[in-house]
DNA sequence: GATGAATGAGCCTTCATTCAT
DNA sequence: GATGAATGAAGGCTCATTCAT
């Protein structure tokens, strides 16, 4: 009944989500986002200022869904360090399944100058604040040891992050093989964390 | 006895450095190399075909001293694990202290299109082995589990990586305040990894 | 009993006064002048063809104010060479007073092309005619000498004109100062003219 | 023997000056100055920054030839006075002359925004300068009354200004003959001017 | 009368790359 | 070895104008 409006809007986001994706933020023409948008490339602008603010909108939307969809998925977990570790899973998961996210979200406009790093920081701080909070609540419930959890959350979505950008680019290895791994070693080595020495030099001391 | 040759080659990958670190690729301009190595662009030319090429010049310069660096470092610990550690840390040390260094091996160029698609991946691929190296011989040696070690490699490489990042654009946390968790996490985690189920769903299993 | 008609459109012209003095033709947006008149910019279109349009419109309404204003101003005095300095002041002093009336008449739109050129011409002839008329009755009247009326009133205008610009645009002198040597200057000058030879020539014949 | 080197330069110069003349500012495309110049756009951009460095390059190169011109023709008279008239007269008929110079000089860009302002400002305070410093030594010399030689050089300006404008667009009077009542009127009046009341008020005073 | 989304033609500017000297 | 003038292929963005509602 009531009438989508702003209709034109997502019509646009969309195909400039991939257009980007393919493409790369240089290498993406806004007359490619017009074109496959059936609109011109006046139309484009009269919906969004510059070609980067059309990326950024892109890339917020993206990352909303992506959000969203793991603390849905994550919160059905009884115990914290389960929650954490289901939303571990499914950013890892959500990326692994869709190439285009994954290239817009991981790869993206790092050198797309000061502008994109900062909003590089404020997307991964939002998913590594995605995975703190569990972490705290993890921590607070004794699961975990008492960390920094910030810096743990970023170890963990640095690890995500490289294994899904790898795959990415080689193919290799698929996100549902690596996941095993990659939630043994990051949930153990939380569990199993401390600030003091550790491994070989374990036997020095 | 042999002068110096090809000293203007290198002011010129010494000059690029700067530069692609300031600027990214994108916004760098060949023309500020020439300009910071006191040549005309075309002298820039007669030394390197493309801006490509000189960008992947002065990167494969800079990972191949990176690595050499590493090996050094990490060869005297007397157990696998310990130089797998150690690997850790002098990786993680090296970019902590040069941020030049880390913004030209992670961040640049992702988006430069498919070339440097290609290069990410081998660039990081050498990294990962260094480590994958070391994990090879502590679990040939028994000291962690049987893992996929490349996957744990690429593991540990992304959550310096993220770490990296996230200093270089926010300044915090500081490299040596990280370094123990990361150590802690990351080695703990891979003596305690195996494939199968972890933590929350193991009340449930 | 009429009601105000046409209100809209003098709205319009209100605020298209305003923009164009501000910004000059090429600087002014539709879009401005709509959002000015608070309306839409199909709303202007309604009212006004084009841009240009409005601008003449905008040019005209002035002009037909200033004239009339003029003719009432300098119609009282009992001589005609007094009428013509009456005119000339009028002019001076009205551009004086109102920096946007002086930069829409004098400034604007010359390099607007082949249009506003036609426009310029017929703008400044109608107030060169205002000064012409005058001096016609002043030459019949024997006050002045039977010269070429229309080259004096365009010399009458052109130095309005520069002193009007110049003050636009350094603050200097202001209109009031500068009056009474522009009166004098004209006004002798064209008593006094001829066509003969003049100044140091006059030691040579 | 010694090469004319910046020969493009003056080249460009040279198919600015007709592009501009011809079209105006807003209408000259950088592309029909390449074109005219046998050189992409490019190569225009290679000698000049911007489109209006362009034209200010070319405004102010005309500028200097018709000052020089100026006073080498009005120097040679032996009374000050006749010099200031020489210097109307050198000014009045180069323009007269030449449709282009005239266009460029006392026409175009007016409405270019506030950069051609000041532009407009300097070169016609340049012009007013050269009458002036005749006028000053007129004063000096007893030929003409104290007056504000600035104000009055300003006058003659506009006058010329609005003749040769006139002439431009009207193709009336022809400079030639319109010159000698503009010398007249101005010669006269300054001769005359004195900064008391005039004409019709006489009688009423 | 008025809206505002959409058009579309166009223009300035950038810059990696080349090549005659 | 090096210069630097010149190329040329884009590409982002603007804005007067239109028209379905």
């Amino acid at each position: 009944m009531t009438a989508p409006r702003e209709a034109t809007r997502d019509r646009i986001l969309e195909a400039a989500e991939h257009v980007f994706a393919d493409k790369g933020y240089h290498d993406a023409l806004v007359d490619e986002v017009a074109t496959a948008t059936a609109l011109s490339k006046g139309g484009v602008y009269f919906h969004f200022p510059s070609k980067e603010d059309l990326f950024f909108a892109v890339v917020d939307r993206l990352a909303d869904r992506l959000i969203s969809k793991v603390e849905r998925e994550s919160s059905t977990q009884p115990t914290a360090i389960g929650r954490a570790e289901a939303a571990l899973t499914a950013v890892f998961s959500a990326l692994g399944k869709r190439r285009r996210l994954a290239r817009l979200l991981m790869v993206q406009g790092y050198s797309m100058g000061n502008a994109f790093e900062r909003k590089r920081v404020e997307l991964f701080g939002r998913f590594a604040s995605l995975i703190r909070q569990r972490l705290d609540e993890a921590s607070a419930a004794g699961e975990i040891p008492p960390v920094d959890t910030t810096i743990v959350a970023h170890i963990w979505l640095g690890a995500i992050n490289e294994l899904v950008i790898r795959w990415l680019y080689s193919g290799e290895p698929a996100p549902m093989e690596a996941l095993p791994i990659l939630r043994s070693v990051l949930v153990e080595g939380t569990r199993a964390s401390h600030a003091g020495r550790v491994a070989g030099e374990a036997g020095n001391g």
